[in-house]
DNA sequence: ACCTGAACACCGTTCAAGT
DNA sequence: ACCTGAACACCGTTCAAGT
């Protein structure tokens, strides 16, 4: 009787499995930052001992590959339901789903484009894309080279759009466009008004090509 | 005289300086890594206490922007020397020598591709590559377009080739390479010695469409 | 099986004090 | 002006111990 009191006063039931822990782990991130986040706070949001996270996941690291997991299923979820066979029309779904993650997701996106892909779910996200590139024909170099490209403008794009405001840095930033006028006239265009249509301009341009590229070497 | 000796055994003399403090970070950062970097071991490094560091620096935020700038400075100057007038092959130079860096310095570069451009020197590196576009009679729209694209897929690219072996997670990658067999075809096309012509690919595509779009809106 | 609590070896930063 | 040293409020992780 006191035992439960105890755990409720803490703030919630621990009740821990992987899914409670990197869901809070997430939710952890959104609201307070990638270097504010830490084992101990999310232990503390748990209601637990920071230590118990230790039990189901080996590590910080561990658990950091799982969140960006869980991203990366969503987008794979968002692009399943549009259910295209058309790899090129996937490819292009995909980019916006993973562009609209960075938005949802601003302050956990670094994540997905630092680190390595190193998960299950990961894994399987691939492999259905690359399968989908296969059953249309493509071969394995050229699915390789779009992947590479479109995926690394998405994640520099998605990046760039970020890196923001760190706080009272914006003041020192405001100085020196001031300082260095070409700059600020040319930094007019990319206010987040602008963005969608940049970003759409650059990737049509490399999804044209593969276009081109899919109709030089036609299916075998 | 027991006053130098003891400094003398600290490592070195402290002798500090913006400069000093700046490089000794990035060769921290360069041998161990961004994570592992922190202030007190630059100051055991440096020889002095790790506050002397604040009397510089006021945070440690604002070091790793002076390491930021230090690095494209260096960017910069590469360019500088092939000093051709053309912004596109400007801005191909520029994103050669921008990939060099993540080449060169595998464990600073994440801090580039993730924080915004945020001190002097970086603003006067834009300044300089937004003149020369502005003199070639590109206007600041079509400027900030291509800067954008193109930056973009230089960080997103060179942050892909880096999302590397973090010790000994590469046996849990290998691991499901061998389980997700249309994974482990693909990325066999993603190897080091492909990435140079996959990049130049990628880069070709958008300058192709630079020079387009400056014959279609040719100089005022 | 699952979680706690103390402990270890660290952090960034503030601030009074020294020279 | 430049640097030290103690202190504060944190970290990730290990490990023996509890239930």
């Amino acid at each position: 009787m006191t035992a439960t009191r105890k755990k409720a006063a803490k703030h919630a039931s621990p009740d821990l499995s992987h899914e409670t822990i990197c869901t809070a782990a997430l939710e952890l991130i959104d609201e307070e930052g990638l270097e504010a986040f830490s084992t101990r706070k999310l232990g503390r949001r748990l209601g637990c001992e920071a230590m118990a996270i230790y039990w189901y996941y080996p590590s910080k690291d561990v658990l950091l590959d799982a969140v960006v997991e869980k991203l990366m299923v969503g987008v794979g979820v968002a692009i399943a339901d549009k259910a295209s066979d058309d790899w090129i029309s996937t490819l292009r779904d995909l980019a916006h789903a993973y562009r609209r993650v960075a938005h949802e997701h601003p302050k956990a996106f670094p994540l997905l484009a630092t680190r390595r892909f190193a998960s299950e779910g990961t894994f399987a996200f691939l492999d259905q894309l690359f399968a989908l590139a296969r059953e249309q024909g493509i071969d394995d170099k050229l699915t390789a080279k779009f992947y590479r490209v479109v995926s690394s403008y998405c994640s520099g794009f998605a990046l760039n759009e970020l890196a923001a405001p760190r706080g009272p840095q914006d003041l020192r930033t405001a100085a020196l466009r001031k300082r260095f006028p070409r700059v600020e006239s040319v930094s007019e265009w990319l206010e987040p008004k602008y963005l969608d249509e940049i970003f759409t301009f650059g990737l049509e341009l490399q999804l044209a090509a593969l276009e081109r590229a899919t109709r030089t070497e036609p299916a075998s």
